[in-house]
Formats: C-alpha cells, sequence, structure tokens
DNA sequence: TTGTATGCGTTATCAA
DNA sequence: TTGATAACGCATACAA
C-alpha cells in the first residue's frame, strides 16, 4: 500500500494525496476529505523510509543513555518518553553500556538515522571533547554540564554536583557526625562522580572535619550490588564511622544492606545519605534521605531545550536544575 | 557523503562500491581494499533510509515494552540489548502506557519502519486477538503465553503464571500461614493476573484455606505505590491475616513499607512474598522472598526463537521457562 | 570483475 | 487547485 495506490484509488494525483497527507494548503476539501477517508479505512502509513529520504533528516528524537544499571536514568526516560508521547516526534531510545564512547555512537547514529535531535543520558567529558565535532544535530547532555565544552549545538541540562555532595556532607553534620564515610563511582571515567566528590572535600574543609582519601572513600559502579561490596570494604577497615555517604541512591541502598548483614543498624548506628531522590528510596526501611534531582524538571528543561534548537534554531544553553535535600528515616542526630 | 561520492572519490563505480559495502563476492581484493579504506577514512555510513526502501524491510529488532514502571521490564530489556548488541539488527525501544494497545501501536511501527522483528515486552490476549492478524513479521510475546492465540507468526516465551502463584501459597502453607491475603494486578486488562489469580485459588482450594475474593484480595497496579495502597486497604478491613502475596516483586516491596508504617513487622508478624526476583529484591530489608522468573532465560529464548523465525523461517513456537522459589528473610514459619 | 540503469515511496517544483 | 515529473541514496538485474 503506498501513496500510489491511495491516489488511484481516489482518482487523484500522487501530488494532491501527498499534499493531504501532510496537512497542506492549496488542497480542496473534498479532496482532503476523500483522501483521508481511503486512508483511514486502508489504515495506511506513510513509508518513513522514503519520506525521509526524501526530507534528508529523521523525525524522531534519539536518547542515547549510558549504562542502564542506573535507575535513574529509566525515570528520566518514563518522564521525557510521556512528554514526547503522542507527539510529532517520536522518541528512539538507544542503550550502550558504561564503558561504551556514546558520542562515537552518537556519531554513527546521526549519520545513519538522521534524527532531529539527541539526548544523552549521562556523558563523559572526554569524549564530547574528542568526537563531538562530527555531529551537526542539536543535542542535550542530560544530568552532566557541557558548560566547559561550548560546543554551539550542545546544551545541558543538570544538576549542581559539587552542591549536591556539600549538601548530604553538612546535613550529616549537623547532624553532629564528625565520622563520615564516602562511596563513590571513578572519578576517572565519570564526572559526576568527579563534581561530587570535590563538593565532599569542600564541605569536609568547611566544616573543619578530617578525611583520609584513601581509607575514608570507596569506589564502586552505580549498582546496588557494587555498593554492597565498597561498604562491606569500608566496615572492614574499622574506621568506626558514624556516617556514610552514597554518591547515588541505588548504592546507598546496597550500602544500608552491607550494614544490616555486619549488624549495623540504620539509622540508629550509622547514619546513611543518597543522592538521586529515586522512587524506590522511598519504599526501603528505612526511607532513604538524599539528594534529590528531579526528575521532571530534567525531562521537562531537557527536551525544551531540544525543542528550541530544533525548532527555534535557538543556540546552546546550559542550565542547572535546583536540588533539594529530603530528610528521611535514613539518617539520625548522633547520640 | 554518499556511495556517489565515494565511487567518484576512489574511481570505481557506483555498483562496485555498493558491492564492497555489502561484503558480496565478485569483487576484486583491489577493489575492496580501495574502496574499504576510503569509507573508513571519511567515516562513510551507508544511509539506512535509502538502503531500507530500496530492500523494502528494516534491519532492526522491535522492542514494544508495556509499562516501563515493571522494572522486570527494565531487567529484561538490559538483558536483550546486550545480547543483541554489536549484532546486525539494532534493537529500537519503543514505549507505550499500560492502558495503550501495544498491538495497534505495533501494526503502525511495522508498517512504517519494516522491522525485521517484532519482541512484545508485556501483552494483553484481546489486543492480540483482534489486531495481530495486520502484523506480518515474526514476533515473540515475551512473559505472556500466546499458545492459545494460535498465529503462524507469534511464538511466545513465558513463565508459568498459574504454577508461580501456586508455588508462592504453597510455600506460604507450608510455613504454616493459613490466614492469606493476596495482592494483583487488574484480571481483566493483565492476562499475567489473571493466571496468577488462578493459580491461587487452585493452591487455596487444594491446600482447603478459605479465601474471601472480596476481602482477602486487592487489585493494584505494578507499582510500588499501588502495593503501598493495596496493602492499606487490605489491612483496614481487619481480615489478622499473617502472610500475603503479591503478584509482583515491586508491589510486594511497596507492601512491605505500608505494613511497616503500620506497626506490622516482616516477617514476625506477616510474611510476605513476591513474584519476579528482581535484583532490587536481594536489597531490601529484609530481602524478599519470591518466585523467580529467570531474565537470562526468558532474554535468551526470546532472541532465539525470533532469530529461528527470521532466518531460518521456522514456525512459531511456545516456551515455558523454569521458574524457582527463591527462600529469603521476608517470611517465616508461623509461631 | 566491473559499469549502467532502473525503481523503491516520498516530497517538492513547476506547469497547467 | 491539481497533475506530471525529478530527485533523494541505495541495491540489484543485466550488460559489458
Amino acid at each position: 500500500m503506498t501513496i500510489k495506490d491511495l491516489a488511484a484509488q481516489t482518482g487523484y494525483s500522487l501530488g494532491t494525496v501527498s499534499r493531504v497527507l501532510n496537512h497542506q494548503p492549496h488542497v480542496s476539501e473534498q479532496a482532503r476529505e476523500i483522501i483521508l477517508r481511503a486512508a483511514e479505512e486502508s489504515g495506511f502509513q506513510l513509508n518513513s523510509n522514503a519520506k525521509q529520504l526524501k526530507q534528508q533528516h529523521g523525525t524522531s528524537i534519539l536518547a542515547i543513555c549510558k549504562s542502564h544499571q542506573n535507575e535513574l536514568f529509566d525515570e528520566l526516560l518514563v518522564s521525557i518518553q510521556a512528554r514526547i508521547a503522542g507527539g510529532p516526534h517520536p522518541l528512539t531510545v538507544d542503550y550502550i553500556d558504561e564503558n561504551e564512547n556514546e558520542v562515537q555512537r552518537a556519531v554513527q547514529l546521526c549519520r545513519e538515522k538522521k534524527p532531529l535531535g539527541v539526548l544523552f543520558l549521562g556523558g563523559n567529558q572526554e569524549n564530547f571533547r574528542k568526537d563531538f565535532p562530527k555531529i551537526e544535530q542539536p543535542c542535550v547532555l542530560v544530568t552532566s554540564s557541557a558548560a566547559e565544552l561550548s560546543f554551539d549545538n550542545l546544551s545541558s541540562v543538570s544538576s549542581d554536583d559539587v552542591l549536591a555532595a556539600k549538601m548530604a556532607i553538612r546535613h550529616l553534620v549537623e547532624l553532629g557526625h564528625r565520622k563520615i564515610v564516602v562511596i563513590g563511582g571513578s572519578r576517572q571515567t565519570s564526572d559526576a562522580a568527579r563534581l561530587r566528590y570535590r563538593g565532599c572535600l569542600e564541605a569536609f574543609r568547611e566544616c573543619d572535619i578530617s578525611f583520609d582519601e584513601e581509607l575514608d572513600y570507596e569506589t564502586s559502579r552505580f549498582t546496588y550490588l557494587a555498593g554492597y561490596h565498597a561498604a562491606q570494604a569500608l566496615l572492614e577497615r574499622n574506621r568506626a564511622f558514624t556516617a556514610l555517604f552514597a554518591m547515588s541512591d541505588v548504592m546507598a541502598i546496597g550500602a544500608i544492606r552491607a550494614l544490616n548483614d555486619a549488624g549495623k543498624r540504620v539509622p540508629e548506628d550509622v547514619s546513611v545519605m543518597g543522592l538521586d531522590g529515586l522512587t524506590i528510596g522511598e519504599y526501603t526501611v528505612p526511607r532513604l534521605t538524599t539528594v534529590v534531582q528531579d526528575v521532571e524538571d530534567l525531562a521537562e528543561r531537557s527536551l525544551e531545550l531540544l525543542r528550541c534548537c530544533i525548532e527555534d534554531r535557538g543556540s546552546a544553553c546550559h542550565e542547572i536544575v535546583p536540588i533539594t535535600l529530603q530528610s528521611k528515616e535514613s539518617t539520625q542526630r548522633i547520640r
């Protein structure tokens, strides 16, 4: 079934059918009605390959999701999908491993599929610096800032990672904790981890609290299991900490489980803080105290920035969305 | 950059360049080498729209994921993506709401994108019965059986839902529980919910346990929050139950939180069982006793069935993957 | 082994 | 307002 068939069927020409199907003007009401009805009845769909070949660009928005493990990205995707659903620009999601190069992948997909724009869920500055110039489409880096990169087709929407970590540490300090350990991502491969680590150090200095970068910090991947192991490693060092800050909720939940298994109660023996504000954190026992990145905000602003670049040819800009500390049950004042 | 440019650049003709790029025989080693190198250097990518327009079919596998909320599907997607990555058939994921008609959506996407095959993550028999005949591509329904539908291009890979629910109830009964309540999905819209409900009833009858379909059952969506509310509703009825079975881990985790908030301890006061075997269940406090659907198995068999239909033109078949009961900490023998 | 020519389904330009 | 026609980039049948 092609528009040619539809033309033959309705007695109109190819051109008229195409115009009707694209909601263009200069078509008689009668033609519009007849053709639309015929299309409806036969369940006709334009062939997007032909359409896009002709138009030299696709119609979809591409989302490249780095590490499906990070549940924050899942929640972001839900929100993005919900906003985009029903609209003219379907979302295509491409998942890649934490270790793959998201920018190279994007370069390939852009050449191949010519999407209208690209959303990067997570990403590494180094990769962008090297390969991003090959991309022409408007892009938005989500959850990480691209301000320093200053490409004119790369916007970004992120939280202030330094501040987020600072807020977490400060909260623990305000509760009277002075012996605090930290679980975080690899500072080499994750921008977020690097910035949050900096936030921790600044907060410690600010509050005049000692922190041994070797003994009080443990590197972990962003998974429950890695968080679990990291907490175990910290326990084995016998640093007698009263509080633990994990750079992501997933790690924090893994850590709480490890503490429990080691006979420590949370929050009575150890206060635990997370960062992200995942839904699951509201249902754990105890509920997780965390610094919330507003998923709805991130999704909304990302799409708005992308839309603005695509439709209005606006130029790149970099937004920081506000974060909030949500004090729940996994932290308490030291006795 | 098109193969025309590449032809001009290397001095060969369009046809030769195309043959090289498609790894066809009847090309001299020299031509192959020169053209491949030129393509490499310029980072050339075939235009997939033109290619697919010509070939009359796409190259990708389409996954339609119903309800992103269900974390089991997320885990499945990770596993599927991992298996498919790097292969010749990229995965395109399309998320739709729990209430949308996945088959109509598939019909549209199949006409438009002509994928090689379709994976349905979740689905409703009714929808298939009505609209599936419009689809020509080989498809696999994952997590739900399509045996009764008997379309010759629709395979399925699923767990035995009736048995899974039976195993859960039996386990609780073996621990001495006789007052058991159940949280489940809507039996109208979810096949899994309907079958699991049947399993519950059979187990109750088998064990000669009374179960009031009105008072001991609560319908819930497959989310933490809905599980939470469902448990609250059950508590308010004062049925004095000692065990609760939730038809999904997500609901179970929500229910545990509600029980805690109501001052009930799990498992001391109430034993709770889930179903799915999500990763998060290993990290909750207490760890969740559950009936595990093997995600790796489901993913592996689904892709294999699809591959077999696509490449070897095999016919549809319906597999059941084994499930296992994993007894953890959220259930205990009644005192 | 290589080159040439045709058509895939659409959009867009131009003439009617 | 409509219809004819030329491209879009590629695969492929056929000719050389």
